[in-house]
DNA sequence: CACAAACTGTTAGTACACAAACTAATTTGC
DNA sequence: GCAAATTAGTTTGTGTACTAACAGTTTGTG
C-alpha cells in the first residue's frame, strides 16, 4: 500500500459544516462495539456446545445448584439479572421441570427456589461443556495474554 | 478471617452422586458472566451520558453518518446486526424523522437509507459524548492497561 | 401500636437479538 | 433463455434486559 498522510485516508465529508464534530469518530475502535461483537461469538459458541440452554438459564441452574436454593429476587442479585427477567428466566426454567418453586411460610413474599434433581443432572452433564465455552471463547489468545485480559476484565466489572 | 483447607469452604454438596461434575465451576469466573457484567455497566454508562438513543441506534446513525448511504441490510452488515434486528432499528430512527428511505430503482428489493439533515446534526452533537462513554468505560483501567485490553478484545472478536 | 419505609414478586411497555420461514427481485449457470 | 440459486426485506416466535408502576408483606421507628 503506498504511503500518504492519514488525513487523505481519512477524509470522505459529505459536507464542509458537518465534519467537524463527528469526522474523525471510529465506531469500529469503541469498546462497546467490540465488546457486542465478541459477546455474539461467544453467545455463538455457547449455543453451539450447549443447545439446551441459554446462557442466563444456565447461570440460574449453575448458582442454585451452588447454594442449594435461594428467593426469585435473592438468584436475580447473584448473577446481575433483575427482578423483572429473572421472572422469566424462572418460568421457562420451572416450565421445565429444572427448578422447582414453593412460597416460604415465614415469609409469604419470597418464592423459594430449588433446583429439581433433574436440574441438577442437567447442570452436571453441562458443566464441563460450559467450561469448554469460556476455554473456546478465549482460544485467540496466548495463556499469558488470557490471565491478563482476566484481570482487565474483572477490574471493568 | 481463620485458615482452613479450601475443600471445607467449597463443600456444600447436597448429595454425593451429585458433586464430581459441576463442584468446581465458578460462574462469577467465567468470560461470558463477566462481560455481561461489564457490558451491563458500559450500558449504563451510555444511557446516562447519551438519553437519547440506544447503543445500536447511535452505531446505525454514525455508521449512516460516516458511509452517507447504505441499503438496510447492508448497514446491518457494517454494524453486526442481523437483517431482523436492523429493520426495527430503522424503523424506529425512521419515524423519529433522524433518517430517510426510499427504494433503490435499479434494483427494487433494496432500501437506500440515508441520514436527515437532523439526523447529521444531532449524530455530531453526540458524538463528543460517544467518545466520553468510551472513555468512562475504560476508566478503572490505566492508560497502559486500556491500550492491552483493546488489544485483547479486538483479538477476540 | 401505628405507620412509613423497604422489600418481593408481578405486569406492561420498549428495545435488542437471533432463528426460521416466506415473498419478491435479481443474478447465475447451463 | 430460462430454471436454479442468491439476495433484500419482512414476519413470527422466543428469549433476554431494563424501566416504571403496582399490590401485598414485613420491618423499623416513633
Amino acid at each position: 500500500m503506498k504511503k500518504m498522510p492519514l488525513s487523505v485516508i481519512v477524509t470522505d465529508h459529505h459536507d464542509a459544516d458537518t465534519m467537524a464534530a463527528g469526522a474523525d469518530y471510529q465506531l469500529e475502535d469503541q469498546v462497546g462495539f467490540i465488546m457486542r461483537c465478541v459477546n455474539q461469538r461467544h453467545l455463538s459458541i455457547f449455543s453451539r456446545l450447549i443447545p439446551e440452554l441459554t446462557p442466563t438459564q444456565f447461570s440460574a441452574l449453575a448458582k442454585l445448584c451452588a447454594t442449594g436454593q435461594a428467593s426469585q429476587n435473592e438468584l436475580g442479585r447473584m448473577i446481575a439479572i433483575d427482578a423483572a427477567t429473572i421472572k422469566g428466566v424462572v418460568d421457562r426454567l420451572k416450565h421445565r421441570g429444572l427448578i422447582s418453586s414453593e412460597s416460604q411460610p415465614s415469609d409469604l413474599r419470597r418464592l423459594i427456589l430449588k433446583p429439581t434433581e433433574e436440574g441438577r443432572i442437567l447442570f452436571h452433564q453441562i458443566s464441563a461443556a460450559a467450561r469448554q465455552v469460556s476455554e473456546d471463547t478465549l482460544k485467540p489468545l496466548s495463556e499469558k495474554e488470557k490471565h491478563v485480559f482476566m484481570k482487565l476484565l474483572d477490574k471493568l466489572r
